[in-house]
DNA sequence: GCTCGCTGACTGACTGATCAGTCAGGACTC
DNA sequence: GAGTCCTGACTGATCAGTCAGTCAGCGAGC
């Protein structure tokens, strides 16, 4: 089996084992079990468990960058109604949730570990950025309110990882559904110039 | 020195343990080292290292409930103002953000921990029932449009927490003020009857 | 007023388990 | 035979939890 390969087959058993024991819980040999490799092998290709992890978070955040890279010709508000709906877990979804729970955990590492700082704030930017392009495209185009770009984006932002948090923490079916209904009706108040939804504003 | 003093110097030196090492870091000897104590004596008091956090906990969420229930008289436009500028970490509090931290690593832990569990649903269940509860008053009191109460409290619960998650987990200093900021300006647009402009803060 | 027995608070030294990381060497190419 | 990929057995460190025992205080009996 090739180094290229077995690195990919490293990754992924990665990613399993996180869903399966979580951060905290997540040993070499629990990584080495899922890739049916020896513990000693993934000492041989990455020095150390934080390497590996490093290693894990890069890759993870290249796929995310090519996932959110694929921005289909369809309009701002269904555009930023997708992006929203995106970030829904259903209940049956329990391998998403409980691989964002280790992420979770991973992400409250990262003030001790430089490394892991730095990938998550690149995703943090591309996530905002990805939202602001698509106000200023709707600003653009008449169809959205002359809004303050950023701070909505980082609004939007908190609100739905908020939800995703406390969905996957607090164990609830309901949490990012309900807040995305929300925000979505929310948005349509502040945002969209052409609202269908009857309003408070007028 | 009675039992009593003993546990609440447990439990103050279990916070400033958590704050120094991380939920992930602390080891029971942290913790005694913070109490000026040896190791067995926590292990007499507690039985275990979970028995002692899961104490902890309900000794945080005893305070928290004191704390919100100070209810002032205030209008419901300035309780729900004061509400979410208490979100607000500013860039000197250090250890109210690294306390922060180590609560969302326990907050992680809570799906593998059914006692840690009950504990933060009834927290959540608390916060939002707080915001439903001026939001209410304030549609009684005729300030506030007549929205759906509970999803809206909801979805302001996910905002401000992902929004202090985010603040600590990307060491940033920006995301709580910006978002919170941007959040007022949406509630006074789509639930504030008679909008005048209120600047958050000074 | 003094000792004796008892208890609750507390300790230091220890144990057993768990893990990351090491190392000498095997097997399989080219 | 040199290099790459891989392994099993090992080591050393770290920790939660245990255990035997210390010590101060206190009430009872004399």
């Amino acid at each position: 089996m090739t180094s290229e390969q077995t690195h990919d087959k490293i990754m992924e058993a990665t990613h399993t084992a996180l869903c399966k024991q979580g951060y905290g819980g997540l040993t070499m040999q629990d990584i080495a079990n899922e890739a049916g490799k020896s513990k000693s092998l993934l000492h041989y290709h990455y020095d150390t468990k934080a390497d590996l992890l490093v290693t894990f978070i890069e890759h993870l955040l290249d796929d995310f960058e090519d996932r959110v890279a694929v921005t289909e010709d369809a309009s701002p508000q269904d555009r930023l109604l997708s992006f929203i709906e995106w970030f829904i877990i259903e209940p049956h979804e329990e391998e998403r949730a409980a691989f964002h729970l280790a992420l979770l955990e991973l992400r409250a590492q990262a003030a001790f570990n430089e490394a892991f700082s730095e990938q998550l704030r690149a995703s943090d930017e591309l996530l905002r950025e990805t939202v602001a392009s698509i106000i200023r495209e709707g600003i653009g185009d008449g169809v959205f309110y002359d809004v303050e770009v950023e701070p909505l984006a980082a609004m939007i932002i908190a609100t739905l990882d908020g939800a995703r948090t406390r969905q996957i923490t607090l164990s609830t079916d309901w949490y990012t559904e309900t807040v995305c209904t929300q925000l979505i009706s929310a948005l349509q108040t502040m945002l969209f110039v052409d609202s269908e939804v009857v309003t408070p504003r007028e």
